[in-house]
DNA sequence: TCTTGACCGGAGGTCGTATA
DNA sequence: TATACGACCTCCGGTCAAGA
């Protein structure tokens, strides 16, 4: 399979139209045409459907296009290490979860590229799972995530430990002393996920319901907690500055079942440990 | 003896165009 | 959009000569 038929793929299945491809690769049509053809003989599969108004992807294209992209990300990321060579001492690519980008890891950065000025930092944002394959594929060198992985390559190394509460805006009215289960079908409540911990907790002190509003962004999560919308479970982490700013309060809440905690572990490939060392003593 | 560079020919890829 | 076709281009492998 060669790179440029991968890349006629990636076109067509991103245009939609092999003529739009060809411009988008600035080759001729009848090149896209033979590259498709080429890469559909050698899968032995169709990977486009084709007729007179539209191109779509078959089920087998469908399930190519993931890897498609992993390898064209790949080919471009090993294009970058080669040319950056000799411009810095050392690159680290960092990845992690949107909301401790957002909350923990700036001020950390900003140390390390202090302190480390000649290695280059790249940084990833992801869930935990994305970060996991992103390393596998060689794509990530040292990463953060909430639900370790268990592989012979990989180390996991505890990082630190969250706790989740209830929190509100600061003008929340709460007409009890505090907040019990059962009062939750009355509150306007935000769900957000936290991870599998927090969601089998949930579902066993609250039951499988329904939720009014469910979103799976923490920054979008945040935004609606400030802007007075409702309440919801908030990492402490995250919660602590929006506190100390008087933008949210912690809720008085006796759950029927203690919130688990909130674990997060460093990560990275045991044969990149040379690599990511300074980074990985700079975090722990 | 090995390395390097120049040259040549063949194979395969690409292009532009025409047509179904 | 697919295919065919001729022209052109690029790449690769083989050969040979010069130089270290």
């Amino acid at each position: 399979m060669e790179f440029e038929q991968l890349e006629a793929f990636l076109a067509v299945s991103q245009t939609k139209n092999f003529t739009k491809a060809a411009e988008l690769l600035h080759i001729a049509q009848s090149t896209v045409t033979t590259r498709i053809k080429l890469l559909e003989e050698k899968m032995n599969k169709k990977l486009f459907e084709r007729n007179n108004r539209m191109v779509e992807l078959t089920p087998a294209g469908i399930n190519f296009l993931p890897f498609a992209q992993r390898i064209q990300e790949l080919m471009y990321e090993g294009e970058k290490i080669v040319r950056s060579e000799g411009l810095f001492e050392g690159s680290i690519v960092f990845g992690s979860l949107q909301s401790l980008w957002e909350y923990v890891f700036p001020p950390i950065i900003s140390a390390f590229r202090k302190e480390q000025p000649k290695i280059a930092l790249r940084t990833i944002t992801g869930h935990s799972n994305d970060i996991i394959q992103k390393m596998m594929d060689g794509f990530i060198d040292i990463g953060v995530v909430y639900i370790p992985p268990h592989h012979h390559e990989i180390e996991v190394v505890p990082y630190f430990e969250d706790t989740i509460h209830l929190f509100a805006h600061q003008n929340f009215v709460i007409k009890k002393d505090s907040i019990v289960t059962e009062d939750f079908n009355k509150l306007p409540y935000i769900h957000m996920n936290w991870g599998s911990p927090f969601t089998e907790w949930y579902l066993k002190s609250l039951g499988d319901v329904i939720y009014p509003l469910q979103v799976d962004n923490s920054t979008l999560f945040v935004k609606m907690l400030l802007s007075g919308e409702g309440i919801g479970f908030l990492p402490e982490y995250i919660a602590k500055g929006h506190v100390q700013e008087n933008q949210l309060k912690k809720l008085p809440f006796t759950p029927t079942h203690p919130i688990p905690k909130r674990p997060a572990y460093i990560i990275y490939p045991k044969r990149k440990k040379a690599k990511v060392e300074q980074l990985l003593h700079f975090l722990l």
